[in-house]
RNA sequence: GGGCGAAUAGCUCAGUUGGUUAGAGCGCCUGCCUUACACGCAGGAUGUCGGGGGUUCGAGUCCCUCUUCGCCCA
């Protein structure tokens, strides 16, 4: 699980081991962290701020935010994942000539580091309270010296080409200042104020959470109805339904909706609360819903937040019963609630006991099965205590509306799209923010009360000593902010915000794409933006790219805790981290999750590791028959120079190159607001991984390398073109693969023949493609010839004729097309051991037939070996499949509707197609007629 | 309870504004150690695109409805 687990050997080798010959097995292990470090060293990933155009430097800028890992983290696959795609996007960027940062950090997160250091705690006897808070913060900021930032050093296991020089951290003291000023400026627009409410409460991080970080879980609970008797007349009684029995030592009210006939007498009356037998109102207020349960629902204000609102709106008082352990006990207003016997009992234990009292008391009037939601901490899992207590909230309205504005406008897109209504959702509907926590772990709340007088609070950046409007001694809040109140600053912080003139800053805010989940679309993403917008005055960035969660194969999602993980490095030290990256990208839809089966990593990781090892070979087919000697560059090669073969390739190569581009692209909006058209665009990094494999393996190896062996190893001219168009060919597929698998691309890269030595792939100019255009002649050609060679392998496979077989086919066609297969007949018979013979008519001896598109039929004579019911049978199959197709093209062409309101491109290319049909059915009739007698 | 989304080959998923005979990887079947590669080569099979209805000349794609599943919010 540590780094040195993945080390190499040393790095301090030279060019002459490093890129010596290729081994005959790729081996990641001996090539990885020497590569990187190469990089590294080469200081490939530093982005240098004076050369973004935005001051006066000669290159666009492209900055990702790396979302913050924990500090405490250890990599994992949704990390692998996560930082794969980022690294996937920089090096694509870098490659385009951008000017390209990858900002890396941590945070310092509050509540799981602080847990960290509770727990060693305890193992060691103490508490936190005992040792001081001093020396808590010391401690823990020891540990986080010590064993922090881990997972950075991972990463670079993975590739990661971060500016690991530009590292931040949360809780530095350029983002401590950041975390200060953001406060102070909001205290003073007045969107940050000290509230006294309900708020969530983790009863063992001793903490309040903020809404988001109180997660709800569905939960099979109980709904006891109890009866509480009306005052003055036991004969009566009033049903209220509740799943938390135990609050009601803090009622205060029953509450019933105004509307409500059944209650509407009862109204203003008072009612008995059990077991405490004191009386308590009831009050008429919308919140009771008249559907769920009995209608009438207990008010228990200091434990609710609901019941907080209409404790509010009808001045009730708010006695608190439960303390910040989560046991009962009388807190502020609650003087002779909680009987002496329940005191320091635990909230769960006192809610057994109470509903055992009520059953005794008569007053419990049934109990049903009831799930709901009920909120855990998301750090620990406790159940979350709805606590009255004083917090910091900043104030969300104002800022949602430009962040609102910044998605509805198109400045900012989101990827997938269907997260825009959710993202809209929640901000139209946003609560204020609770972010004061009760840790001792984080950026203390930058307010000083005074001594002396209460009404003295100073909110300011640098530390007070002293009271300002008195003199007087101050004290300064106990509280901590929510870690997520420095993240949400992360895009101006890690660039030297506040200080607007910081150099980083204006070269590289705003970045470009965000890379994160959706689970921290509103902890993270909706609050960057905000702070974006409220303190630069513009979006943090113009996209955000939220992809799918790795799960496995039962599609539960990978946790420590479920121990169905896999570790990246079990993958890496195994496969190599390119084949980790590219499975994980090819099997990454747009926002869709990835499935990956723990219990089976060869099969997992397969389609990486297979691809690298076939790309592997073409590098050792192409070294070890092109060589190191001096290559033409292509651009002096004349095109009537190349063959069939390299027309082909190369125009495949351009529109691979085009396929890419727009798989990935485009980097950022033309105008700086993404249109309509290009909103959704780009991102597709499965279909990008899709294309370059299909042009390496399915083009480039199975055809092009097969094309061109006997040319490689006849000397001559044509022997020189062939080895120019290979080597080109393969450097440009090394540049379209290389930010999906960056190491095994740079290090066939580095091999090429005419390297220069100390140059990258890492940082070599990405592909650029010629514009669309028709397929050439000489290409469309090679179409032609692969169709000729697939039918004869197919008739070949189909009878069983041993590969090592030569055999011949005779063949029909037009005579371009004959002098065409007749000038490459030895390139066809090489690929499939057949020798074609050129016929006017089809030989009256039984043999198998292929039609190809354009007519063009291939008779392979099968005397003896021939099944012809067999083969009568296929033909009438395929016959049969043709006509049926025909007919509803014919039909398609009588309707006048499709001839009138298709397009007419449409309609001429249904029209071809009708001719095309037509004429290989003559051609398959007469077939069958000469093979089968009709 | 409200909202959003998904359902396509045995499995995991692509399929951009409706327009050839719906694709990929893995898996499966057959034959091959063809001197780059058996982590490979060649060939092959498999889909009433969840059900039903509608719009359209034309629907995997748009609309309605039902079913199942997932996510978010209350």
């Amino acid at each position: 699980m540590s780094i040195s687990d993945t080390s190499l050997p040393s790095a301090a080798s030279t060019d002459a081991d490093a890129f010596a010959d290729l081994p005959a097995q790729y081996d990641p292990a001996a090539t990885e962290a020497r590569t990187y470090e190469r990089w590294e060293q080469a200081g490939v990933f530093t982005a240098d701020a004076a050369r973004s155009s935005r001051i006066g430097g000669d290159r666009e800028p492209f900055t990702v935010l790396m979302p913050p890992p924990n500090v405490t983290a250890v990599l994992h696959v949704g990390h692998g994942l996560n930082d794969t795609v980022q690294d996937v996007l920089v090096r694509w960027a870098r490659m385009k000539g951008r000017e390209t940062l990858w900002m890396p950090g941590t945070d310092h997160a509050g509540i799981a580091t602080q847990n960290i250091i509770e727990r060693q705690l305890a193992d060691e006897g103490t508490t936190r309270q005992a040792i001081g808070r001093e020396a808590f913060v010391e401690r823990t900021a020891a540990f986080v010296e010590r064993t922090g930032g881990v997972i950075l050093q991972q990463l670079r296991a993975i590739g990661a080409s971060a500016d690991w020089s530009r590292t931040a951290y949360t809780l530095s003291p350029e983002l401590s200042r950041a975390v200060r000023e953001a406060f102070v400026r909001l205290y003073d627009r007045g969107l940050i104020y000290r509230g006294h409410r309900v708020i969530h409460w983790c009863p063992r991080c001793l903490t309040s959470l903020s809404d988001e970080e109180a997660e709800p879980q569905e939960t099979n609970g109980t709904l006891y109805h109890i009866s509480y008797p009306v005052a003055g007349d036991p004969s009566r009684s009033i049903t209220i339904a509740t799943t938390r029995p135990e609050t009601m030592l803090g009622d205060v009210a029953v509450a019933v909706n105004p509307e409500d006939e059944r209650y509407r007498a009862l109204v203003g009356h008072d009612v008995i609360l059990p077991i405490l037998d004191r009386p308590i109102p009831v009050i008429a207020d919308e919140y009771a819903d008249p559907a769920f349960g009995t209608g009438v629902v207990k008010i228990t204000p200091a434990h609710d937040a609901n019941d907080f609102e209409v404790g509010r709106r009808h001045g009730l008082a708010m006695p608190v019963v439960i303390d910040q352990y989560g046991k009962m006990d009388e807190g502020a207003d609650a003087a002779g609630r909680v009987p002496p016997a329940l005191r320091g009992v635990d909230r769960f234990e006192a809610r057994k006991e109470i509903v055992r009292q009520l059953e005794a008391a008569g007053r419990l009037v049934k109990k049903e099965p009831h799930t709901h939601n009920v909120r855990h901490c998301y750090r620990c899992d406790t159940v979350v205590e709805p606590r009255l207590s004083d917090q910091w909230f900043v104030r969300m309205q104002p800022l949602a509306e430009p962040a609102l504005d910044g998605v509805r406008s198109g400045r900012i897109r989101i990827l997938p799209e269907r997260h825009i209504a959710v993202y809209e959702h929640w901000l139209t509907n946003i609560r204020d923010w609770n972010i004061s926590r009760q840790l001792w772990w984080g950026h203390r709340v930058p307010v000083w009360y005074c001594q002396n007088d209460a009404s003295h609070v100073t909110v300011t950046v640098d530390d007070l000593a002293s009271c300002p409007q008195c003199g007087n001694a101050v004290r300064q809040d106990e509280d901590v902010l929510d870690t997520w109140f420095s993240s949400w600053l992360w895009p101006m912080s890690t660039l030297g915000w506040p200080n607007e003139s910081a150099t980083d800053l204006r070269a590289f805010y705003p970045s470009d794409v965000l890379v994160t989940a959706p689970e921290i679309l509103f902890f993270w993403v909706a609050r960057m933006i905000m702070a974006g917008y409220a303190f630069m005055g513009d979006a943090p960035f113009h996209s955000v790219y939220l992809h799918g969660t790795a799960r496995d194969t039962q599609g539960r999602k990978m946790s420590k805790s479920l121990g169905n993980g896999i570790d990246p490095f079990d993958v890496i030290n195994l496969y190599g981290a390119d084949a980790l990256r590219y499975t994980l990208i090819a099997g990454m839809g747009l926002g869709a999750d990835v499935f990956l089966d723990p219990a089976d990593l060869e099969k997992t990781f397969a389609p990486g590791r297979n691809f690298a090892t076939k790309l592997w070979n073409i590098g050792r087919f192409l070294l070890s028959n092109v060589g190191r000697d001096t290559v033409r560059p292509l651009a002096q090669v004349q095109e009537s120079e190349l063959t069939r073969a390299d027309s082909w390739i190369l125009e495949r190569l351009d529109v691979a190159i085009r396929e890419c581009d727009r798989a990935i692209g485009p980097l950022a909006p033309i105008r700086g607001t993404w249109l309509d058209d290009e909103r959704g665009a780009g991102l597709r990094l499965n279909d990008y991984a899709e294309t370059t494999r299909r042009f390496v393996w399915d083009e480039l190896a199975a055809w092009y390398v097969e094309a061109i062996k006997t040319r490689l190893l006849t000397p001559g001219d044509d022997q020189q073109v062939a080895r120019a168009v290979l080597v080109h060919v393969f450097d440009q597929a090394l540049r379209l693969l290389h930010p999906i698998v960056p190491f095994i691309t740079e290090a066939l890269w580095q091999r090429l023949p005419g390297h220069v030595d100390g140059t990258f792939l890492a940082t070599a100019s990405w592909p650029t493609a010629k514009p669309p255009r028709e397929m050439s002649v000489p290409a469309s050609q090679f179409d032609l010839l692969r169709d000729v060679v697939a039918a004869l392998r197919t008739i070949r496979s189909e009878y069983n004729i041993a590969p090592s077989k030569t055999i011949s086919a005779f063949v029909i066609a037009t005579e371009e097309r004959r002098r065409m297969l007749d000038d490459e007949f030895s390139l066809i018979n090489r690929l499939s051991r057949t020798g074609l013979a050129f016929v006017e008519e089809a030989p009256t001896a039984p043999g198998a037939s292929v039609i190809l598109p354009g007519g063009t039929e291939l008779i392979v004579p099968l005397e003896g070996l021939i099944d012809i019911g067999k083969e009568c049978a296929r033909l009438r199959t395929e016959l049969a499949n043709l006509e049926k197709q025909l007919g509803a093209l014919e039909g398609r062409l009588r309707n006048p509707g499709f001839i009138e309101r298709a397009p007419s491109q449409v309609v001429d290319a249904e029209r071809a197609k009708l001719e095309e049909w037509t004429a290989r059915r003559e051609q398959l009739a007469r077939r069958v007629e000469g093979l089968c007698g009709g």
